[in-house]
DNA sequence: CTGTATCCAGGTTGATACTG
DNA sequence: CAGTATCAACCTGGATACAG
């Protein structure tokens, strides 16, 4: 945690680096969420089901991941009350709007990569 | 670093966690490349200049994220010869491009801050 | 099935000191 | 001025075990 000892830099923008904006914006770009949100932008999925289409996550990143989706709103949580517990976690509103832009961003990357490929070379 | 066993995830898409486009979406959305790539959109800046912008950042953290970038070809790094030595950074067209849509993500979130710390308190 | 608790290795960060 | 080198501290993430 840093403090900010002077008034040096008190705009709520992008410059202040712990501003709600910079931390969602972590919570979204984060490893595990950008795949959570792309794969859930095909429609609702189980806890374990997103573990098997996302290869590689552990049930740790994936339970934390979706907590974190879920407090900032772009992720709906439902649990049938049966036995065994069924959970079932869809977009909302909100999170469909940021899946679009962070897939978007990721995609404007991918049609680039040839371009970034010829940099890294030269 | 994590090898795949079987062929059970070949694609190139985001779901492959270490593709080309997903470490560029790390380079490009990390800590402080953020706040260079916003930092530069208004035009070049040398490098203790950035520094002074960009208020936190370490020599180390700002050399290691302008390389990156430089590397990304999103930032290109002109070295005038004189003695002090002048270095000056500024944004490529790929760069531009790139800072638009970064900065344009995080805009789109601080515009729903709003809604978002509704859902955080309910 | 859907998680939580714990532990630990490895990577990242930042302070400091130093160089050309 | 514009960095690099070094090192300790912190944090993240994953494996494992366990619980409701």
């Amino acid at each position: 945690m840093q403090v900010m000892t002077g008034g040096e830099r008190m705009r709520g923008d992008v410059f202040d680096t712990n501003c709600p904006s910079r931390i969602v914006l972590d919570h979204v770009t984060s490893k595990w969420a950008v795949l959570v949100l792309a794969a859930l932008r095909t429609g609702p999925s189980r806890f374990s089901e997103l573990r098997r289409r996302i290869g590689g996550v552990s049930e740790k990143m994936l339970a934390q991941t979706l907590r974190t989706l879920e407090a900032d709103g772009f992720v709906h949580r439902e649990v049938a009350p049966t036995t065994p517990p069924q959970v079932t976690y869809s977009l909302t509103p909100l999170g469909e709007g940021i899946a679009e832009r962070v897939t978007g961003l990721v995609d404007w990357i991918a049609d680039r990569i040839p371009e970034i490929q010829d940099v890294r070379t030269r």
